[in-house]
RNA sequence: GGUGCGUUAGUUCAGCUGGUUAGAAUACAUGCCUGUCACGCAUGGGGUCACGGGUUCGAGUCCCGUACGCACCGCCA
């Protein structure tokens, strides 16, 4: 061992003893004859002091030593004459006997402090040396902490963690997939699985269970700030267990993990339908830590998330409206102060091409009660007050309303126009945290691009079983036992009761569109181990990135995972991906053909 | 596959309507300073203005393309 005390943990009590420390050279002051050195590690900073007047030598190596060169030094623990209130070994300091160079140190390409001057790419090309910085390091400090604790409640409740292989096959539907030659089977390929959901619910046919395991998973799709190649899933799996059961369970995790890591007591959580989270919040990961519902002022068109037809509450006269099968609105609270420039900033953000509204019609209920609107010439103030009742809208408030054809679409352009909103008006604070499920998902949702019906969370989620009757006669509205958690509108973790039983699983994968020599090809292993007694089960899985990013209070998961990749899939640390030399082509007899732009 | 923004000193950035030698801060180097702790002061070195093409008497600045980065849409059972 080099050392035998830390920086960060002497204090004051230890002034008079004699310890060994090493490190890195945080920083260098040379005054006057004296030199000053912050030296640090993984616990804190302690101050070297070098006087020339006791050991010319000595401190002319000092003056030598440059940021992040490594030392070990010997010496003395002294109270500080000047103490430094800002750190917590400010009172003390080492009287440095001896100073011993363990390596030397390029100047970084970045300053390693907690404030870098450092930009994204330049620390992900030096990751190692960005680690070494306070934020990254307390994050992945947080990571760790929050994986323990996840293994120390599931363990108590008799969970086994389970490894499941990582050289799979690959499946249809879904994403992507990464795949691996296999070198003793030419032409053959493994795929990297995107979640090991069947092997998971094996292991409840095999009698475990209590399943989890905390383990990576694949998606060869684009990356997002929420979203990489190569991610960390919290993956469970119960037997014997119906979806209150599961719900329990994973709520009582989630308390636990608030409770141990940010000492925050969460109450038990609400539970939403998926109907009336796209009804209300136009998404199926609401953040509720604010209101601003969606009032619906017209339905013409009954869907999966709203049945009930609405009657326009507008007479005849503005053909927007009159015309559109939805119009919906927020309101928001104490927002008649918007000026015009403000309210015209927000028709470009509804009207930029990624949200797609044609426009925004907005009210401003003024302080005697009276509305005053965009729309002003077309309705006359009786019809404005219909509005603000319907909206339950107070003086001062202002009233934001969208309107198109289909009601899904205007549902998620009001979700962008509500976040926006949420957001101006700082009520999406990161110490605050509203979670909830969102219960009830359909079966099913209709794929455009391949024509046909896809299943929403995955094909091994069974249906609710008062809805199996409408398998046959309306699949689209057929609900499944499946649920996600849902945190600030961050959807941290899902899952389902599944199907154990063989001949229900063969009708999904029909209804999905496959025959059932595709079905046996692809999921045979599955349906011939439901044939042999399986319990039935059901789990879920979190995101343990996003999760964590959420207690950290960061914007991108990449700022808790220790290296990750960047926009385009790349390891710029690593320079990964990169070409394979022909000789393992050659091994593995394949050929390398790329398309010419 | 698509949209937007960006790329200038080691680093983070400024650089206006195209005009003489491209700046600041910080980092780095050297010197001074005996209680500093974001020390201070002085001096100094440091630039393929991402790359390629075009417009122009003249391009860091305008236009087109490419590459790379970030955010987003599609995609992500």
């Amino acid at each position: 061992m080099f050392r035998t005390k830390t920086n960060g943990e002497l204090r004051l009590s230890d002034a008079g003893t004699t310890v060994t420390l090493a490190g890195w050279v945080q920083r260098t002051r040379k005054f006057g004859g004296m030199t000053f050195v912050d030296l640090r590690d993984r616990y804190g900073i302690t101050q070297l002091v070098f006087n020339d007047e006791y050991d010319a030598q000595l401190c002319e190596q000092a003056n030598r030593l440059g940021r992040e060169w490594v030392i070990q030094v010997t010496g003395e623990v002294s109270e500080r004459s000047n103490k430094n209130p800002n750190i917590p070994t400010g009172d003390i300091e080492i009287l440095v006997k001896t100073l011993n160079v363990l390596n030397e140190s390029l100047t970084p390409p970045f300053t390693i402090e907690d404030q870098s001057d450092g930009g994204d790419d330049l620390r992900m090309k030096y990751r190692y040396l960005d680690i070494r910085r306070n934020p990254v390091r307390s994050n992945l400090q947080l990571r760790h902490k929050f994986a323990f604790e996840v293994r120390r409640y599931l363990d108590q409740q008799g969970f086994l963690e389970i490894e499941t292989p990582v050289l799979v096959n690959s499946t249809p539907e879904g994403a992507r997939d990464f795949v691996v030659p296999s070198r003793m089977n030419p032409g053959q390929f493994y795929a990297l699985p995107q979640s090991p959901q069947t092997l998971k619910q094996l292991c409840m046919v095999a009698g475990i269970d209590r399943y989890f395991q905390i383990c990576k998973c694949f998606r060869d799709e684009d990356l997002r700030a929420d979203r990489q190649p190569e991610f960390t899933q919290i993956d469970c799996e119960m037997s014997f267990v119906e979806q209150e059961d599961i719900l329990q369970m994973f709520e009582g995790m989630s308390r636990h993990l608030f409770k141990v890591i940010l000492n925050l007591d969460i109450p038990a959580l609400p539970r939403m339908t998926w109907a009336d989270a796209m009804k209300y919040y136009g998404s199926d990961k609401p953040d509720t830590r604010f209101g601003m519902k969606f009032v619906e002022l017209k339905n013409q068109q009954p869907d999966n998330a709203s049945r009930e037809l609405v009657e326009s509450i507008f007479p005849e006269g503005f053909s927007v409206f009159d015309s559109a099968a939805y119009v919906g609105g927020i309101c928001c609270e104490g927002q008649a102060v918007l000026t015009r420039k403000q309210l015209d900033q927000l028709i470009e953000f509804v009207k930029r091409p990624q949200i797609g509204a044609k426009g925004l019609v907005y009210a401003r209920v003024q302080e005697d009660g009276s509305v005053k609107s965009s729309v002003d010439k077309f309705y006359n103030q009786d019809a404005l007050q219909v509005l603000k009742q319907k909206m339950e809208a107070k003086p001062g408030d202002l009233i934001l309303i969208l309107s198109g054809d289909d009601a899904m679409k205007v549902r998620k352009q009001l979700c962008e126009l509500r976040l926006e909103m949420g957001s101006q008006m700082g009520l999406r604070d990161k110490n605050k945290f509203s979670c909830l499920w969102v219960i009830d998902f359909p079966m099913y949702e209709w794929s455009d691009e391949e024509q046909r019906l896809m299943a929403m969370h995955h094909p091994f989620t069974s249906p609710k079983p008062e809805d199996i009757p409408l398998l046959d006669t309306d699949p689209a509205s057929v609900r499944a036992n499946a649920y996600d958690m849902v945190i600030n509108g961050v959807e941290v973790g899902g899952g389902s009761i599944r199907i154990h039983d063989a001949k229900l699983q063969q009708k999904i994968f029909e209804i999905l569109g496959f025959t059932p020599e595709q079905a046996q090809l692809k999921f045979g292993f599955l349906m011939n181990a439901f044939k042999f007694g399986a319990p039935p089960h059901g789990g879920l899985a979190y995101g343990l990135d996003r999760f964590v990013s959420l207690f950290a209070g960061l914007d991108s998961i990449r700022d808790c995972i220790a290296f990750p990749k960047n926009n385009s899939g790349r390891d710029v640390m690593l320079d990964a991906p990169g070409y394979l030399d022909q000789s393992q082509l050659d091994e593995l007899q394949l050929k390398v053909d790329l398309r010419e732009e």
